[in-house]
DNA sequence: GTTAAATTCTTCTATTTATTAGAAGATATG
DNA sequence: CATATCTTCTAATAAATAGAAGAATTTAAC
């Protein structure tokens, strides 16, 4: 299998981390905010909608809320094999990045 | 400045790793050992290209060695450049993986 | 209450950039 | 010259990027 692309990383983590609050809007956002960049609206979903091709997220289709322009959005949630590509990832740069050293003003994991 | 994509964060890593032995052929066994998968030759030289271009590395080249085939090398060794783009990936990752569980039989750091 | 305006969100697609593969070429020694 | 090591080249595929256009919705004007 492939390793995930820096997008799909970068975008499956967000979804992980929005938790039940995750779709295009709010993913870019977070991405944004996380990488200091500005992110195009198809920097978003274009990685997306591979990742959902790729049987790593599912979409589920919300209501619209009562506010202007709240139409309906579309969710994402992790899969099963979304969580194992994760953990393969995350593995291979684990043993890329042991012994770098730390970053100046890093301050170590609680 | 745009973020590392995921060959030449592997790439550049390696040649870290590697220290005063990182050269086109190490650089693939390298790379192929951590990530468990087949890289092709131009797998490597294409983005090493691309780094040596950026001014995240720099080539030296080698001498040739008293063996058969043994022509020389062309090393390369990381530049500051090269390290901040390193240092600024990884901020960028312990960022986003922050809070991911550990994996199963994941190993503490010392 | 009908219509227009404004807002939120997604789809689409063309362009640029990166990845991938491996044959071919260059340079060395036996 | 035969064989080994290492790199260059390039064509094909895949991914990233940008943002205009479209769709769905609520609010406001009249």
């Amino acid at each position: 299998m492939k390793l995930l692309s820096r997008q799909e990383e970068i975008v499956l983590l967000s979804i992980w981390k929005l938790k039940d609050n995750a779709y295009g809007v709010t993913i870019r956002e977070h991405v944004s905010e996380i990488t200091g960049r500005y992110w195009s609206i198809g920097a978003i979903y274009v990685p997306l909608d591979r990742l959902v091709e790729k049987g790593f997220i599912d979409p589920i289709q919300g209501e619209p809320t009562a506010r202007r322009g709240g139409r309906s959005k579309r969710y994402y949630s992790i899969t099963e094999d979304g969580m194992k590509a994760l953990s393969e990832i995350k593995q291979v740069q684990d043993a890329l990045w042991d012994g770098f050293p730390k970053l100046a003003g890093e301050r170590s994991k609680v």
